[in-house]
DNA sequence: TCAGCTAGCTAACGCTCGTAAGTATGCCCT
DNA sequence: AGGGCATACTTACGAGCGTTAGCTAGCTGA
């Protein structure tokens, strides 16, 4: 039984660290603890390596920030656009967009937690750039839902609070949704989608 | 002129630094940059004082934390019980518990930025009770949901999640309301608690 | 007047942090 | 077979952290 070289759990194997592993420790850590409440040390720990080793694979411990919430808003953004190109309709719109959103907050917490917990601690190139992101998603469901209230799908007072309201509760359930709870993903993000009409108004 | 000895502005008083002082300095820096990201020596220089100094007014840093965090969480129990205690009605009592919570989240700012950011830093036994306090917050509101849905005013397939939307996006407030901003704080407040209702779909 | 308390100060501690430099070892390709 | 690259290691650094000890000066009340 030769070892396999693949995702070998041979013992004796040995083994080395990619960046990708480096990247998902982090992430880990960070959702958990906070950047700055992380230390390099504990990176390397989980890595069974010790902590200069990282340097291997990274180059700052403030670039490992940078690389997983410029990813993340990346992502965010993707998803986003692939959700409201099948129709020019303000409510499939924003259920899809919500959807899309509140969905990628159950499946992918840790990114989420840090992204929202740890932004601000990055330095100042990156941080403008990346506010710049989140306020062009905001501004964008916001403008969705001032389509549907000029058609008359919508009655809502005011269109920028209930952008923020919509999109802070999806955000939210990064914190509290479990893999092995009573419900799916895909389950809590329809109802959410169905939240964010209701806020809107629509009476489906 | 003799300087005054209470709130005196005046150049060469020598003027002494409150314990409620440190506090609000910590509040206003732990908000801004996070409990790990602050360091005592930036609280004592905002006071104009050295680090060491500020043990005469504290035992430790994480002591700092604990009564911010501790006073937050009484304080949004204080408001939710006097919200509640005029009716019976689950409309009336949902729209009055948001509205508090809203509120809350627009005039105490740092308060919910600290709670919601590094509740997790505390150390163990003042973190299991934290959290039991949130909890039980999270399940009185839902609780208030589930009677609604029995007497048929509300209609949501979950009470639960509606009660994390509904908190969570109340929540977020505090990340971008200014206070010199386009809407006071009870015309927020007055606009999360309807969008409550229209999460649980009643029908004003 | 003067004892005692309060609330500053300086100096120094032990620790941990992120990072750098230099070295050893194993795999891959020629 | 062997050169070079990738990746790990040990050692060490300077800085900054939270905290303690011990001292000083001013205000308060007997």
């Amino acid at each position: 039984m030769p070892p396999t070289d693949t995702q070998s759990a041979a013992p004796e194997a040995r083994q080395t660290v990619t960046s990708e592993a480096v990247l998902d420790a982090a992430l880990t850590l960070f959702a958990e603890r906070g950047y700055h409440g992380t230390a390099l040390s504990q990176i390397a720990e989980r890595l069974g390596i010790r902590t200069p080793s990282l340097y291997n694979h990274m180059r700052s411990k403030q670039e490992l920030l940078e690389t997983l919430v410029a990813a993340t808003l990346r992502d965010v953004l993707t998803d986003f656009h692939g959700a409201v190109a099948d129709s020019e309709d303000p409510v499939v719109q924003l259920r899809a967009a919500t959807r899309v959103y509140a969905l990628r907050h159950a499946t992918h917490r840790r990114e989420a937690l840090v992204v929202n917990r740890d932004t601000t601690s990055l330095p100042e190139p990156a941080l403008t750039e990346m506010r710049e992101r989140r306020r062009e998603h905001e501004r964008a469901i916001r403008s969705i839902i001032m389509r549907g209230i000029e058609c008359g799908a919508f009655a809502v007072g005011n269109a920028g609070l209930a952008s923020f309201a919509i999109l802070e509760m999806s955000v939210s359930i990064a914190r509290w949704f479990r893999e092995d709870g009573p419900r799916t993903a895909e389950q809590v993000a329809d109802e959410y989608a169905e939240f964010a009409l209701r806020i809107c108004r629509y009476r489906g």
